[in-house]
DNA sequence: TATTGTTATACTCTATAACTATA
DNA sequence: TATAGTTATAGAGTATAACAATA
């Protein structure tokens, strides 16, 4: 019903505004309700072809053009060499190409392929269900703050630079 | 800036209410984001004792008194077995207390100790700096945002039954 | 027999460190 | 030398299967 939550933010709103922020122990919940929605969502998606780590990399091939190991890397967040590994089974299923890099002898150049982007728009339309199920289980104003959270939370993982 | 985002979503409110739920693509928007936070999350808070599975398990531990190992595996929706790795530290550490239970032999029943309840608060206190610190950064409009979602988020973690 | 919890084992994701090839 | 990427190894988190003790 109501999306505010009177518990433990309500009384908090006006100081938690002038530090433009959120208090601490509401980031703890949001941290919280974080890690255990992404729980729920590997267990409901294993074994349905890509991990999330895969789908995330693949996602950002996609969306940034052709980028080198390294920038994928770090956009992604991660080391390098975790990367090398999330990228070997995308490239053996032919979803991501490698080219060499004509700049730099060093590096490559990853670009997703004509069949990366049919998958990934596959897994865009089908691949949600335990979230689209529980989403379809929110009332109308839940709902409503869900989607307007949306942007935010892609905001929240974005470089802070 | 905006946080209605009208590039993948705004076409499609009203349909996406027609179904009470989000649209498939804005889904995937919303299961990428909670990915690429949670890995961020885990990143930032390697190393600072405990771990967010053992957190999340100390979590429940204490909003939901003594619980057995199993209801708390199935509460926590993982494995007994994973669980009972979960918490063999944080007895170990003293923070939750494993009591035979006085109806039935095989079983245990889990609760947080003083020092757990300590630990927590601490940690709501102290431990969300790289999320506290993006929060930050957000606009007015995005923080409030967030802020009206987070039940909403909570309520996406809890069991459909 | 069925159930509770534990142990053994395996897989994914990630990191650091050592290595190879190129700059 | 320094850098891009790879390989080796390790730790966290999870699961399934086999096992123990109890119901």
């Amino acid at each position: 019903m109501d999306t505010t939550d009177s518990k433990a933010t309500g009384s908090k709103a006006t100081d938690q505004n002038a530090l433009g922020g959120i208090d601490p122990a509401t980031v703890s919940r949001l941290r919280l309700a974080i890690a255990r929605i992404h729980r729920q969502m590997v267990q409901a998606s294993s074994g349905q072809g890509l991990t999330f780590a895969q789908l995330s990399a693949l996602a950002r091939v996609e969306q940034h053009g052709p980028l080198r190991l390294g920038e994928l890397a770090a956009r992604e967040r991660v080391a390098a060499s975790s990367m090398t590994r999330t990228l070997a089974p995308l490239t053996a299923a032919g979803l991501v190409g490698k080219a060499p890099d004509p700049q730099d002898g060093r590096s490559w150049l990853i670009e997703v392929t004509a069949h990366g982007r049919e998958v990934l728009a596959e897994i865009r339309r089908e691949r949600s269900e335990m979230l689209a199920a529980r989403i379809g289980g929110l009332t109308a104003e839940q709902c409503a703050a869900l989607h307007a959270a949306i942007p935010v939370l892609e905001a929240l993982t974005d470089e802070p630079e």
